[in-house]
DNA sequence: CTGAAAGCGCTTACAG
DNA sequence: CTGAAAGCGCTTACAG
């Protein structure tokens, strides 16, 4: 360890680096190791010091369909509140798709300060890595397993129903995402509910699913809208923003007017939804402030807060051209 | 180390679970050894192994803007061809920015087995940890400074001119990326004189610009729209579909039809792209071919290869509605 | 073919 | 306040 070319030993070099000189080092020889780092540039190797320490300064996000743009503000906000302190580094894996076992251990193996999971399985959680601080993202009915950060999805979904009951539609039909995350299920659970208690109807079997892949959820539209439209639909709910792109692409090839022939409706308020043809309608979802919050959540995990509550974040409808 | 509990030594477990016990420890061992490994469920520590070997099995791909949906085709196509031997990581800066020196060395402290890193700045490449293995994406201009791939922009910006020109527009106006990245300054370059080979006039000064976000897209070409109309303009070019879609809201919110009153054309062809209003005519730019040929790239880099050779990928105009 | 040992670059009790 | 030393869990020459 070439710093302490500078003076002092080697312990004292680390100490000063780390900040822990508190009434340890004189202030006299704190000040030579500064300067000495700063000559030659010294920055300490994380790979031993996350040996030494059993922990590194990374933390991991999680996320089944990281490129969706919707991940844009999540990521800047977690890096934001996260600080300089730690290292965001993402895992993706392929849309749709859950991380693997074999994922999860490698991921344990490089002692990640902590880990931020977004739209987890149930299957996930169980191989989760043990003594590791995790925070869930949008995941519904999992807050016992850990700190969860949610979205008030049944007030934006309250809010989408009332919509569209007053528009007159009555029939719905609902283009679900066939990832198995608890924030699906619900949105779905919620949605039927709520038509139910106004007497309307939403078109849940045979289910109709796809990834969050506008290509897929075209196709998967494009099979079932003769359905739809004989059991007398007037409107289709998508679990997301890019699925009811897909929508939107299948009802121009279709020839359907929207929302004249059929009102379309999303989830998330992705930047692209103001220019769609026409601009969709959706509930918004903030990524920014879950970002934040569960940044924020994990933080206190890791400086060993006690279990921090769960959060709850609005989810406002916005309305568009695309229901009318 | 309990592995060890099934009866070799401690040298001998990692040979075998490195796979290098070819004639170095006895076929019965071996398999004891693998027996306990299962049985144990023992992985190895990789913070300890890269501290041990100088280099982690972690590949990081560094992207300014991440979330932008180009890269989910990126990401899915380096995975596939990495395989299960890497583990890749992301790293995003915030979106339009570059990585800071400060990113940069706690990158290289993690030790990876090689960096991915998209349209890279000058900057960047200058502060690069040494002897790491280093591919580029997207960064034309750089191939003397490392292994690259590229799109081959000039064939596909000589298809837009030529469309737009088939079509009468003799006055674009041009949308610029902010971002100091060699392909947006490529871009600009090969249009602007392609423009000019024709006759055509590309409006570049004052310079417009924007980061890849929607809404910022559209406020600076809602500022640039008169000026380019008084000039004369008939048709507008981003730099990326991102911008592109800004521009299309631009347009809506002046009034302007598209393609009837101004044309637009972007570069990517983002899946949205097909869904906008008007779907919109792109240079497309392959992103599953990009991950899979710079993936390969850099594991015969790691693999000792001799420096592979920079490749060009097909850049090829998707005609849509947006142009006429 | 096998094992004991040094070393990767840090951090952290533990004596002074 | 300071330094010598053990230890984090591996890998890799090096003797047998």
């Amino acid at each position: 360890m070439v710093a302490e070319r500078a003076g002092t030993s080697i312990a004292a070099v680390s100490l000063v680096v780390n900040g822990k000189q508190a009434g340890r080092i004189s202030d006299e020889n704190a000040e030579r190791v500064r300067a000495a780092v700063r000559e030659l540039g010294y920055v300490v190797d994380s790979t031993a010091s996350a040996l030494a320490r059993g922990t590194s300064d990374v933390v991991v996000l999680l996320a089944p369909d990281l490129p969706n743009p919707f991940f844009g503000r999540v990521i800047n906000a977690v890096q934001e509140t996260l600080g300089p302190r730690f290292q965001l580094l993402l895992f993706a894996s392929p849309t749709g798709e859950q991380p693997t076992v074999a994922d999860v251990q490698r991921l344990a193996a490089l002692r990640p300060a902590g880990l931020l999971v977004s739209a987890p399985t149930v299957e996930f959680l169980d191989d989760a890595p043990p003594g590791v601080p995790l925070v869930l993202l949008d995941a519904p009915g999992l807050q016992d397993r850990a700190p969860t950060v949610n979205y008030d999805l049944a007030s934006g979904v309250r809010a989408l129903i009332a919509h569209l009951a007053e528009r007159g539609h009555t029939t719905i039909g609902y283009l679900d995402g066939s990832t198995p995350a608890a924030t699906y299920e619900l949105r779905r659970t919620l949605l039927q509910a709520e038509a139910e208690r106004r007497g309307m109807t939403l078109l849940t079997t045979p289910p109709v699913r796809s990834r969050p892949d506008i290509a897929e959820a075209m196709a998967a539209t494009e099979a079932a809208l003769p359905g739809w439209r004989a059991a007398g639909a007037t409107a289709v709910i998508a679990a997301s923003d890019t699925l009811a792109h897909g929508v939107l692409a299948a009802c121009a090839r279709a020839g359907l007017r929207v929302p004249e022939d059929i009102a379309v409706a999303g989830f998330d308020d992705l930047p692209a939804s103001s220019v769609t043809a026409p601009a969709l309608t959706s509930v918004a979802l903030p990524g920014d402030l879950l970002g934040s919050v569960a940044a924020r959540l994990l933080l206190s995990l890791i400086e060993g807060g006690e279990a921090p509550e769960t959060h709850e974040l609005p989810a406002e409808l916005v309305v568009r051209a695309s229901t009318g």
